[in-house]
DNA sequence: CTGAAAGCGCTTACAG
DNA sequence: CTGAAAGCGCTTACAG
């Protein structure tokens, strides 16, 4: 039916296995015999079975990329398929497929880690998440399977990882506000579970303290990173009777509910209060007033994953490799106060 | 190195059919011999080898998800990943793997269709797109490999696929906005290369004629689907000297940017121009107005496709089949015109 | 209930 | 420059 190699080494007259080099263009084969089978192969229509040739190379030209946490709001954000496409170019050039998995608990987590490393299907893994204390992480050290994970880990000096330098983006946000004259700033949306939020606060402190601001505890409002709860978080800090002069949260997302909660109080963005968010999500230059926000090049995040990953893979010699990629602070209407 | 079947089997005083079997839990391996089988391998750390398995069964268990247009901004529109999730989710319970492929432009296509037909990893294609004329599906119908399609094809009748009725979709919406008192009703962001753009135009019609409200041809505006220029063909109605009393756009990305327009023209939304959008994205809710929208469940638009690919795989006889998708209009404040 | 053997469609030392 | 043979790690008729 499916005309394999041995039809071809019959057609034209060789063995198999001179078909086999021609088809990896081994300089063994003379050029005439390569023309005589290129020909046959495309008469015959003959294309290679990758899974066979998986088996006896025993390499399979597949990564897995792995989304955690696809029951929360996450896997909907904007940047999630922009990390995905960066991931598929880079794969793409060379010549790589890609197995996704989207995870909902960590019981299913587990099984399918297990499977990706364990059934030879797939050669290395993505693992788009930057969970603290993903028990995943010290499971695929164990068995020493190559994987690279997008975003800072807990353990950033035993893993391989592409993210920004969040600590900077904080920091240059929140540099930002100040310098557009907010004094008492909040900062929406730290969620311990992930380390990009923490890192993004550790900015805004050091901002704070370079710019010998006081710090207030009570304007830093815990909350789900990606969710829409900016509205809430707001709203929490409004009805404490806490106004600030300039407002960051942890995404774009949040900082959309957080001024509508601003507005519906009568306060205005930026006249009243800035209000910065971050990922720069499509609509933010759209949105009234169009958002301050953080590019963080999501697709360059993937495009250098899976070149980590792959130099995981082929490497002999074992390292941890981390990159960092580039930000761009996008100033727009939200943050322009009179006079700055 | 890696554990095989053979190593089980002598480590287990049986053949390695036997050890196969029992991993088939076939009725003719006796209990005993599977349980000593089992035993072995739990210590061993066996795991089978699905690249082996599948050169051997003649199937991979593993499909091909095609996103087209990833230039686009399609790619990062929010029901994508959801359909994704949907995909996913049966995938996992029918032991099915997703390959994912995003695909820039025509010839790549070309390419990647090719290899993942060809090539024997995959079982089948589901293919996230409703462009009009791509030349892909006649090729895939021409070599009879399986595939579904999610959104309507313009040859219906010849291909399995899954969508929404969209021209219900736009037929309920216009009747919506006819409901609270609209006459004049803009149409944004029709595109014909996009059946689904054509498709609730066409409802918004229906509605128009039932309620014998003339069609207006200048209140209907061409536009790229999915882009953020809601604002732009705003605009450029405006600027035309037409203020309709409804408006309604292909997606809630374009009525994000159309209410934008009307409010720095000094409209109100609704009071003044009733705004509604499709699609249902997640911060509809949230935006001020909150958007008056369609949830089109894109979840389960990738669930029952992946279900109707599994069909065609499987199934000996072969047949076109389809699958509508329910729909819920979402009413919000963005269409609440008063005395409604 | 179990095994020996052939086969899935390739690749690659080994030999000439 | 080319071929015969073994092997990748499974499955599955065939035979008993």
């Amino acid at each position: 039916m499916r005309v394999t190699i041995n039809d071809i080494a019959k057609a034209a007259n060789v063995s198999p296995s001179t078909v086999s080099r021609a088809l990896a263009d081994s300089p063994r084969i003379s050029k005439a015999t390569k023309r005589k089978i290129f020909k046959i192969m495309e008469e015959m229509n003959y294309y290679p079975n990758v899974i066979a040739r998986s088996l006896a190379r025993k390499s399979t030209n597949i990564i897995g990329v792995l989304v955690m946490g696809t029951t929360e709001k996450a896997f909907q954000h904007p940047f999630f398929p922009e990390i995905l496409r960066g991931v598929a170019s880079v794969a793409y050039k060379n010549e790589y497929k890609i197995l996704i998995s989207s995870v909902t608990d960590m019981d299913e987590q587990r099984k399918i880690v297990n499977d990706l490393t364990q059934s030879g299907i797939t050669e290395g893994l993505l693992i788009l998440s930057s969970g603290v204390n993903d028990p995943t992480i010290p499971y695929l050290k164990e068995i020493q399977f190559p994987f690279v994970i997008v975003g800072r880990p807990d353990n950033e000096n035993e893993v391989n990882w592409v993210d920004n330098d969040n600590v900077s983006i904080g920091y240059q946000m929140t540099r930002h506000l100040i310098e557009v004259g907010c004094t008492d700033i909040a900062f929406l949306g730290v969620d311990k579970k992930f380390m990009v939020t923490l890192d993004r606060l550790k900015g805004y402190k050091m901002a704070l303290k370079e710019n010998n601001i006081p710090l207030n505890e009570d304007l830093i409002v815990e909350g789900k990173f990606v969710d829409d709860t900016g509205y809430d978080l707001m709203k929490k800090l409004l009805d404490r009777g806490i106004v600030p002069s300039g407002v960051i949260a942890c995404d774009d997302l949040l900082a959309f509910g957080a001024i509508k909660c601003l507005n519906e109080k009568g306060l205005r963005v930026p006249e009243d209060v800035a209000v910065a968010g971050f990922n720069n999500v499509p609509l933010s230059s759209y949105f009234t007033p169009p958002l301050t926000s953080v590019d963080i090049n999501a697709f360059s995040l993937g495009a250098k994953g899976f070149e980590l990953l792959l130099n995981s893979i082929k490497s002999e010699v074992k390292s941890f490799n981390r990159a960092i990629i580039p930000f761009q602070l996008i100033v727009r209407e939200s943050t322009m106060k009179k006079g700055s």
